[in-house]
DNA sequence: CAGCATCCCTCTGGATACTG
DNA sequence: CAGTATCCAGAGGGATGCTG
């Protein structure tokens, strides 16, 4: 590689589009740190597979989770919109969380992401 | 929301896909750590819009970003293969930056995730 | 111009123990 | 069972100055 690189012309719109206060980056930012911490997307891709869940039934089925990372991401992600928290008020305490519609509108844009991760595995 | 919810059954197949070590959470989690840093959004997004960038224009471009994380951030993206870096070997020194295949194959993925951001967007 | 080295600070998340 | 409080270590990243 010795020759210059072709700087081919990109319509001012496209760059708009992508860059800027309010742009793509903005954007997938926001996204990306909604879903950013480090148990939640197995808590998301669970709520995924399986419509409802308990604290107690991810707190076992998620390898290496603590109590309190849970709760708090679970908390995060009902704050974004994510998932629901179901409280049936009973005694002993019985809470489910499930996706909300944003959550499962989500999981698309997540398998596009998994498909590229599958198509350049190393 | 005082009723129960109902566990509607899901194909094992589909959790095996989602879970477990080598599954859909692994894929997606390890696509987000190599996009994760604070301003790998930016130089990607950049390359997108115009093919090549000098480090330089970058730092002028990217409004905040040090000339240390900019340097870290492209050794990554490099390392991930997202990003190629084309040394001209001429004094004073000129070196570019451009997507690679995979890197340009990355950003549908990021579109679809930008487009879910912008249907709810707050 | 491109890149490296050092210091420092914040924020995430792990371990542990406790409450209703 | 669901959730909270406290303490603490490590990674990420900002500021600054220096080299070829």
């Amino acid at each position: 590689m010795t020759e210059a690189i072709t700087h081919l012309k990109v319509p001012m719109e496209e760059q708009r589009l992508c860059l800027g206060p309010d742009g793509s980056v903005a954007h997938v930012s926001h996204v990306l740190a909604t879903i950013g911490g480090r148990w939640k997307l197995p808590i998301l891709f669970r709520l995924f597979a399986q419509p409802a869940w308990r604290p107690s039934q991810l707190l076992r089925d998620i390898d290496g989770i603590s109590q309190k990372m849970l709760t708090q991401h679970l908390r995060d992600l009902e704050a974004d919109g994510l998932i629901a928290r179901h409280d049936f008020g009973e005694q002993p305490p019985h809470v489910e969380y499930t996706l909300t519609d944003a959550g499962r509108d989500l999981m698309p844009a997540l398998m596009a992401v998994r498909d590229f991760a599958r198509r350049h595995q190393s």
